[in-house]
DNA sequence: TATGAATGAGAGTTCATTCAT
DNA sequence: CATGAATGAACTCTCATTCAT
């Protein structure tokens, strides 16, 4: 891709994920660059164009993310590292979850999208649990109930930061430790007694409070 | 309040849930409403207002629905009865959870107002939960965990629509329900013994399955 | 209708026959009223809807001039007060006969309308030829070659103009004078004795001739 | 000519007739091309050089195709051959028929170029009309009444497809079969008696006829 | 109270044209 | 010859807001 192409993708996150994504114009892209208008469009022909790539770009990062649970290997899931990492990414793309509703109803395309993103994700928290219950990490659960832990992760993973700046959490690192700590906590209770003493889940717990404290 | 307020106020609610609030002009209210704008402007001096308005009317709902768990009795919380008012209300509001970024984008006031929001009803979590606690329907647990459990309730109590639009259930009434079942799922491992007994929280799920089975 | 509306309509017009159609934007339009964009859009929703408007008022007072002919009267036709009124007409609204085309393309919402306006005059030179033809006026001619006449005055009737322009006849009035003789020549051939006797198509073709060399 | 410049013209005009000769930019033609924007230019110093170019290539075309009439020759025109080639040019460039006023508004260098169109189609059928009423195929005229004959015959030799277009005839080839028959029904009354009988105009309006039929 | 005409800034987008390479 | 990135003006259209009546 060409680098101009690839600036201004840099340069739209960056925008998106400061004033917001509706509120940015493709005149601030442009101006923020240093470029006019018209070769922004040289370079996507309409806004929901880069909206679609920066989304393909999570994505792939996404992929090459994937977590790494052998299937026939009998080992706890790194609970810390697969957050760490998730959350990095998550920051860069932060405009999207804030913004989600109102991008689905300005850019109707932008829709069929997310929606393969949710599948992806579904399928990956799905096979990670699935394994961890296997192998006796996990608490055996219905499939219904499981259906709805899943749920219950994505909507947590994808929308924990709203609140936090609600709650007047203003440094942004500071927000995303509570992040993490909110996923951590929420499948703390599904953990069985093997899995609460061989995975890093405690450990992760107290590591983040502590940098909390540090923070502050 | 005089009518005419309130009028706009209702039609304001109806036309934000349907169009997004964003997309919704201060034309299109006046026009819905058969009135002029700048009559509109009349009884609110800016958009902002009747956000601000709405919200507030939000929240005194909100004041008079608090759950009415009563300190000096021992008695176990009626998930259900809860959950249906609390979704009761969340669905005629259900604009400012699906857009709440970009709102506060826009309008920074609103910012504030939210704020308020979130501390009341992380108030009542508290009560709540502390009070299942004490009297043994509920797991004990730490300051800090019990912090996180406030917050998961909240996000997820607010934010488990967009999953569900995504997850293509168009209809609204099986995404409320699917809703519900998120947040008793999600209390669920929390439970004592006592609690999972003398609650209605397992009959409320069974019940709502057999709802989402009848829908369809 | 309100004034303003009107004057919008009007000023289109003029624009629309100096400067053409297309070439005239809406900014055009607004500032020659000294009135701002915003204004013009909010009498009419978009420039289609101009440029509908205008034709249907083109087409209201075609109906007005409808030929007067009586099926039951034996009288010749007047040609000269009809094409006087015709390219009266004609003359306020020639953008469409010169644009026409470009103006399909643009707007084919447009192109439906237009449709319906070759309907009525088709109509209407059908009504008057027959009437001719049956008291005598006209020469017997068949169905077929009827309906290639009725098109051919369509044609010269609406798209003389640019025959002139092309031919340098930069005086507005003398386009019209040989506009009409266009016509008037063109009927020529198809009267009878009678008609070329009793109708005052002979004297108009030399009332016509004079006035070009009047205007010379 | 350079073939590439060659390949720019026929590529234009293929476009310009399609979808009208102000909707196609300079990036459709380049990219219909597989050539670059700036190449484009390199032949051609804009976009009216380009819409002079053709119609220079239309003019040319056309002096090799002049009538063949010969001043000393006692012989019938032949209307159908001379139609037929008369609109497979006009059909290679019927967008300067469709859009030529919106093409002058946009280009007032194109206007001097179509003014020599005219005159030399004028002298053509001049000649033409000359020759043939020199030997008695067509009614004697007065010089006034000529002109106006050559001027009807270009206004609706080249002014006919509108017409047809907004009576939805949507094939092509049956439009210009309308076409033909509009110019020679126009020609038709002012054949004489030999003029009817030794030349195929009768026959070619009954050919047409017949294939009209036939493709319906 | 109520009207609705008017404003003006700004949105997304297109396009003929230029020019360094 | 050829590329394609870059420009900038112009286009259509929207919308929150104001204000005379």
């Amino acid at each position: 891709m060409s680098n101009r192409k690839e600036e201004i993708l840099e340069k739209s996150i960056e925008l998106f994920n400061e004033k917001g994504c509706i509120a940015t114009s493709t005149r601030h892209i442009a101006d923020a660059l240093g470029i006019s208008v018209g070769n922004l469009y040289y370079y996507y022909k309409n806004k929901e164009e880069i909206i679609i790539a920066i989304y393909e770009e999570f994505m792939n990062t996404l992929s090459g993310q994937l977590s790494t649970v052998r299937e026939d290997i009998d080992s706890s899931f790194d609970f810390y590292l697969f957050l760490e990492e998730h959350m990095e990414l998550e920051k860069k793309y932060r405009f999207f979850r804030l913004e989600m509703n109102a991008i689905i109803q300005n850019h109707p395309k932008q829709k069929e999208k997310l929606e393969l993103g949710i599948v992806k994700k579904s399928q990956e928290f799905r096979n990670l649990y699935s394994h961890q219950m296997k192998y006796g990490y996990l608490k055996k659960l219905d499939e219904s109930e499981l259906d709805f832990i899943r749920s219950n992760t994505w909507i947590i993973g994808s929308q924990w930061e709203i609140y936090w700046i609600l709650k007047k959490v203003e440094n942004e690192k500071l927000r995303r430790i509570k992040g993490i700590l909110n996923i951590l906590y929420f499948i703390k209770p599904y953990l069985t007694k093997k899995g609460l003493e061989e995975s890093n889940l405690l450990e992760s717990i107290d590591y983040l409070k502590k940098e909390i404290s540090d923070v502050k």
